[in-house]
RNA sequence: GCUCCCAUCGUCUAGAGGCCUAGGACACAUCCCUUUCACGGAUGCGACAGGGGUUCAAAUCCCCUUGGGAGUACCA
């Protein structure tokens, strides 16, 4: 090709918290970008005032910053051709709005949403596509004067071409093809004096000097109006690639309804941002060497535009959930450590050292896939004694083998057991069930027994780092009390 | 309605005419490991939507049908 800079962009509208498809899309610009050294810059289009809000804007930060997602040029960063909100660039779409008019490329059109309803209507009628008549094409000065001396406040359309057909390679789709006669003439600048979507991205994109427009396929079909408007402009067109939507399990768009759907909602959840990313990196591409678990770099030195899939791919949680499993269970303990603590607000985490606090942040970590498994997880390392199931009262505690061996233990044991040194308790509790073995009960019958004792529970942590995290005091307590 | 896109195991996908008796991952099942849950290991289950072409040869190319998705706004 050129070596034309590659600069793409992410361009959110800051109408709700940054979706995990806008994240996606966000990912794959950036692989893009960093791939071939080219520049990706974030642009929050706020277009709609009513709409927009800043907690938004900041989410999407936020967001995308947890990410790893880094933007090169923004409108908190700044950069050469800002600004980067569009709510701070109204004042340069008239200009070429009126460029386009003069040079014979747009009209100003003044018929009523009355009106418009009324030729949709016929056309729906008809069964014909229904595109805009265009007869505001032709009005002569007279007639706009007397539609303004009604008040009437007119509206800025583009004029398409009524033949011909407007197309573009796709990096993701290929070749693609528009028939122009059913484009329709469409409105760039609102009576309002606010641009469109297609015009305000137009310009945009190409007073920053977009190369390559990588977005949902949601978008195919606006790209043959926004190519109309670049030629017009006379502007070089970028590099267009769509990629496939994310979908729900039902197929049908992912909303709320199917669990989260915005990155922050994830993340509250217990997912971490990394397996986020890389599961999304999944969807609609694949890594050249199988190895399904890589980091962000890992992803970028793999990644090539051409290789995305072009058809539309569900979002399923097993997957996202194993792949989480697999952060979490590889992730620095501290950082891991750190994470977890907003989970656990209803324990009081003060009542054990920060050493212990996170040896059971360690040993509970194994089995989980979000974050938030931890609550039921560490419950019984908190408070004087254990919470006994039900189920583990009448199956284990008050079984003759459960009280034989809690017995013996409290008789015997106990007391000679060393808290202190975790490969001495390990060795005793392995001679407790050696000993228990010859008498016909299962060594994991003797452990169920403690561990039903001192938690409460069936299965959980390693015992060892159990009985050291609670400590002699609270152990030797709760197994005195399940013994009868 | 009209336009466009898409179509391989339940899901994510590999596959760019012969390497495919279609490979991997998740999920599921069984077994092994094991102080529980889990992790890990092994095995199994499981797909080229259908129909026509083209070709010596098609999951791969073309056409039709079917199914799914998107767009069709003075929303982005």
């Amino acid at each position: 090709m050129d070596n034309k800079e590659v600069r793409v962009r992410i361009a959110p509208s800051p109408s709700g918290n940054l979706h995990i498809g806008t994240a996606r899309t966000a990912l794959f610009n950036y692989l893009f970008a960093k791939k071939n050294n080219g520049k990706y810059v974030l642009r929050i289009e706020d277009t709609d005032l009513d709409r927009s809000s800043q907690a938004y804007i900041q989410n999407i930060y936020d967001s995308l910053k947890a990410l790893g997602l880094n933007w090169d040029e923004g409108p908190d960063v700044g950069g050469p051709y800002g600004p980067y909100q569009q709510s701070e660039r109204f004042d340069i779409y008239p200009k070429y709005a009126q460029k386009l008019i003069d040079a014979g490329y747009a009209y100003e059109c003044f018929c009523t949403q009355e009106e418009l309803e009324a030729e949709k209507q016929e056309s729906i009628k008809n069964k014909k596509p229904h595109v805009y008549s265009g007869k505001c094409r032709h009005l002569t000065e007279e007639q706009k004067a007397k539609y303004r001396a009604e008040g009437r406040k007119p509206s800025i359309r583009f004029h398409v071409p009524d033949s011909g057909e407007t197309k573009f390679t796709d990096m993701v789709k290929g070749d693609l093809k528009f028939d122009n006669s059913l484009i329709g003439d469409f409105v760039i600048m609102k009576s309002n004096g606010t641009p469109t979507y297609n015009f305000a991205v137009v310009i945009d994109d190409m007073e920053m000097k977009i190369s390559h427009i990588i977005r949902g396929e949601d978008h195919i079909s606006n790209t043959a109006k926004q190519i109309l408007i670049y030629e017009a402009l006379g502007a070089e067109i970028p590099q267009f690639g769509h990629l496939g939507m994310i979908l729900a399990p039902d197929r049908s768009k992912l909303s709320k309804r199917h669990g989260a759907t915005a990155v922050s909602e994830f993340v509250e959840k217990g997912y971490l941002t990394e397996a986020l990313v890389n599961f999304v990196a999944l969807l609609g591409w694949s890594p050249s060497d199988g190895h399904e678990i890589k980091t962000l770099d890992e992803i970028i030195q793999d990644f090539r535009i051409h290789d995305v899939s072009s058809s539309n791919s569900i979002f399923e949680y097993d997957k996202l959930n194993w792949m989480n499993g697999q952060y979490i269970k590889k992730m620095d303990i501290k950082k891991l450590a750190d994470l977890a603590r907003p989970f656990l607000s209803m324990y009081d985490l003060s009542e054990m050292t920060e050493e212990n606090y996170e040896r059971m942040i360690e040993v509970t970590r194994e089995p989980i896939t979000i974050l938030s498994d931890l609550v039921n997880d560490v419950k019984y390392f908190f408070g004087q004694d254990a919470e006994i199931e039900p189920d583990v009262q009448t199956k284990i505690l008050d079984s003759e083998d459960g009280q034989k061996v809690l017995r013996y233990v409290v008789d015997n044991e106990l007391e000679k057991w060393d808290f202190e040194d975790s490969e001495k308790l390990h060795e005793q509790l392995a001679d407790l069930r050696a000993y228990f073995k010859e008498q016909g009960i299962k060594p994991k019958e003797t452990m169920w027994a403690i561990r039903a004792a001192v938690t409460g529970r069936t299965h959980g942590a390693d015992m060892v780092a159990i009985l050291q995290i609670l400590g002699k005091e609270r152990s030797v307590r709760r197994i005195k009390a399940a013994t009868k």
